[in-house]
DNA sequence: TTTTAAACGAGACGGTACGTCCCGTCTTCAA
DNA sequence: TTGAAGACGGGACGTACCGTCTCGTTTAAAA
C-alpha cells in the first residue's frame, strides 16, 4: 500500500505507514478518505466539514484529528490516494517520438482536470494550499514535481535523440507545457480540451526543434 | 472615481436587482475595502472574517451584506479597487520592439505577484473563485481577459510588423507567456523572478519568430 | 377625541392632545394604532416589531419614534384607543341591586379577556409593563384604577343602601372580585367563564352581606 | 439534588426526545441557572440575553440551546431551582387553626413577591409565559397548582374540622386568596404587605365561616 | 485464555463566526 | 417642509463547525 500520510507526525516520534498503525486504523482510514472524496464531489469543498466527513465515514471526529492535522491534509491524502501509483514516481513513455509522448501526457493531464469529481478535488486542494504551506510543499514534492521531472526527463532524452535542440532548458519546457493548461483550467479563461493542449504543444515544439 | 464595482448592479438606467446603489455611503464603502486589504495582508485570507472587516471598518455587518454577496465579492472589489486604472482597460506599450514590450509586461506581472500584500490578496481571491463561479467569471472578465487581450493585441501588432511569424495564434501565445508564470507563482514550484520570466519569454519568442 | 398620548412629551414643551398636533399626525396616528392592534392579533406580541408596524401602517419609522417612546407606549395607546370611552372615566350601573350590577361588570370583564384579539393585546401590554414602569403607572391610572374605583363606588353605594355590611372596605372588595378573575386569565390556571365569575361573586357576597 | 428540570425529558426510562440528559455537564447546568438568576436581578429581564448568560456562566451558547428551548425555559428552571423543595410537592401546615395556617401561607407568598431578586425573576417568567404556552403550562403544573392544591386541601380539612362552612368550594377559596395578592403585585395597583394579605384573608374568612 | 490498554463511535463542551433580524438614528428625495 | 423610504452603526439572535474533551465499547496484543 502506498498511502503516505505525510502530513501527520502521529503520536509516536516517527510514524511511517507502519503496519501497527495501519492495522488499527485501516478500516476507518479508508472510509475517511473515501468519504472525503465523495463529499467534495457532492457538496463541494466550501461545504466540506470535518463533522460531515466523520459522520459520512461512520467515524468519530477524534479519529480524524488523531491522524490528520488539517482539512487540507485529509484532502491531500484523498488526492494522493486517488492518484496513487505504487511508488509515487512517474515515468513518461518513451516511444522514441518526443512529440507523441508529450502529446499523450498533456492530454492525460487535460482529461484528469476535466473529470468532474477530480476537478472539484483538485480545485479544493489548490485553494487550500494557498493557505497551508506545509501541505503546499508536500503536494509539490509528491505530485507536481514528479510529473514535471518526468516530463523534463523525457525532453532531456529528446535532446540526446536529436529531436530537441540542445540549447533549451528541459525544465523550463516542462513548465511551458503544463503552465498554460493549468492556467486555463484553474481560472477558466477558456475551453480546456485536447485542441488547446495540442495548440500549446505545437507552439512549444516549434520553439525547441533543433535549429 | 473609477472604481468598478462589478458585483452589484451600479447606477444603470434599470436597476431591478439589488438595493439602490445611489444611496450607498461612500465612507463606509471605502472603509470596507480598505479594511479588507489591510486584514488580508495582516492576518491572511483564512483568518479574514466579515465580522473582522466590519469592526475594522467601523461598520455594521449588515452594511457589508447589503452591498456584497460573499466574502469573495468583497475581496474581488478590494483587488479591483487596488488595481484600478482609469477605465479598467489595459494597453501594452508599443515601442516597436515586441520582445522588449513583452518582457516589460511579464516582469511587471512577476513584480505584482511577488509583492507580499498583493500576493496574499491575489491568492485569497484565487482560492475563493474556485468555489464562487459568479466572482470567478467577473474576475476573468474584468482583470484577466483585459490583460490577455492586450498582450494578444501587442503580438498581433508584432505580426503586422513582421517581428512575429504570421502563422501563430496571438491568443495562444499570450497564454503561453502568462501560464507558466502563474503556475510557478500559485503552486510555488520554483523561484519566481525576472530570470524565470525572461526564460519563458526567450523560449516562446524562439518559437514565434518569423521563419 | 380622547386619545391621550401620555407616554411622550413630544417635540413641544407640553403636548396635550391639541388640535394642531392631531391635525398633522391624524392619518398616520390612527394607522399606526390600527396596524399595531392588527399585528398583535395576527403575529403576537413577541413578533411585533416597530418596523413591522411602520410598514403595515405605510408610515416611516421616524414617524413612530416621533410620537412614542417605546413599543409599550404604542401598545398602551392601542389598548386605550380600543377601550376608550369619551372621557376615560368608568361608571357602573346602579340598578339598585348590588349583586346584579357587580355580576354584570364581572361578566363583562371576563368577556373582554376571553375575546381573542383583546386577549393578545392585553397579554402583550401586561407583559410589557413588567419592564416599563412609566407605562405601568399610566396603565393603572388610566385603565385599572378607574375600573376599580367605579366598582368600589358601587359597593359603597351598596353600603348606604344597606345591601352591604358597613364594616367592609369597598376597595378591598373590588380587588377581591377582580383579582381572582385576572389571576385565572393571566396564568391560565383554569377555565375562565361566567360560571367562574359568578362563583367568585357569590363567595364574596356571602362575606359582605349585612350581618 | 431535587432539581426538577421539567422542560426536558430527564432520565426517564424512555427518552426519545431531546439529547441524552445523562451526558449533561452538571457544572455547566448549575452555572447557567445561577448566571440567569444573577443577571435577571442585575440588569432585569428585558436586558437579559442568551449571550449574556453564556458569557456570565463561562459556557458556549450552544450548551444553552442544547438543553433549553427558549429563554422562558431557562428562566423557568432558574425559578424552579430557586424554589425547589425536596420533591416539588407543597404541604401547608395544619395547626388545627385554619385562619392561622392560611395567614402564614399568604404572608409567605407576599414575602416572596416582595423580595427584590425574586420579584424580578417572577415578573420575567410571568411576562414570558404570556408568549410561551409550553412553559406556561409547565409553570402552572409545577409551581402554581401545587400551591393552590395545598391551600385547597387545607381548606377542605377546615371543613372537616367544622371551621369552614361545608357549602363552599375549597378550590374557589384558594383562588380568592391568591388572586388579589397576585393582582396587586403584578399590576402594582397598591402597596403589597402583610396588612393587605390579612385584609384579603379576613374578608374571605367572613364569607366561609360556618353559618 | 484472560487481561488490559489503545483506539474507537459518539457527542458534549467552550468557542468563533456565520448570516439575519431589529433597534433607534440619520439622510435622501418626492410630493 | 414634511414624511416615506431606507441606509447606517450596533447588538443579539439561533445555527454550524471548530478542535478538545470525556465517555463507555470494542479489539487485538501481551501476559
Amino acid at each position: 500500500m502506498n498511502h503516505l500520510n505525510s502530513m501527520e507526525p502521529g503520536p509516536r516520534p516517527v510514524t511511517p505507514p507502519g503496519p501497527d498503525v495501519s492495522r488499527r486504523s485501516g478500516r476507518a482510514h479508508k472510509a475517511i478518505l473515501a468519504a472525503t472524496r465523495e463529499l467534495v464531489a457532492e457538496v463541494g469543498y466550501q461545504r466540506l466539514t470535518i463533522e460531515g466527513i466523520a459522520s459520512a465515514a461512520g467515524v468519530g471526529k477524534q479519529t480524524i484529528y488523531r491522524w490528520w492535522r488539517s482539512k487540507a491534509a485529509i484532502l491531500f491524502d484523498a488526492v494522493l490516494d486517488a492518484n496513487s501509483q505504487e511508488d509515487g514516481s512517474v515515468e513518461l513513455p518513451n516511444t522514441g517520438d518526443v512529440e507523441a509522448d508529450l502529446r499523450l501526457v498533456l492530454r492525460e493531464s487535460v482529461a484528469a482536470m476535466v473529470d468532474p469529481d477530480n476537478d472539484r478535488l483538485q480545485r479544493a486542494i489548490t485553494a487550500e494550499i494557498q493557505t497551508d504551506l506545509a501541505v503546499a510543499g508536500e503536494l509539490v514534492r509528491r505530485l507536481l514535481r514528479p510529473q514535471l521531472d518526468a516530463t523534463q526527463a523525457r525532453i532531456a532524452a529528446g535532446i540526446r535523440d536529436g529531436q530537441v535542440d540542445g540549447s533549451v532548458d528541459p525544465g523550463m519546457v516542462a513548465e511551458l507545457l503544463f503552465g498554460p493548461v493549468f492556467h486555463r483550467w484553474l481560472l477558466r479563461t477558456g475551453d480546456l480540451d485536447d485542441a488547446f493542449a495540442d495548440g500549446v504543444l505545437d507552439l512549444v515544439l516549434t520553439g525547441i526543434r533543433p535549429r
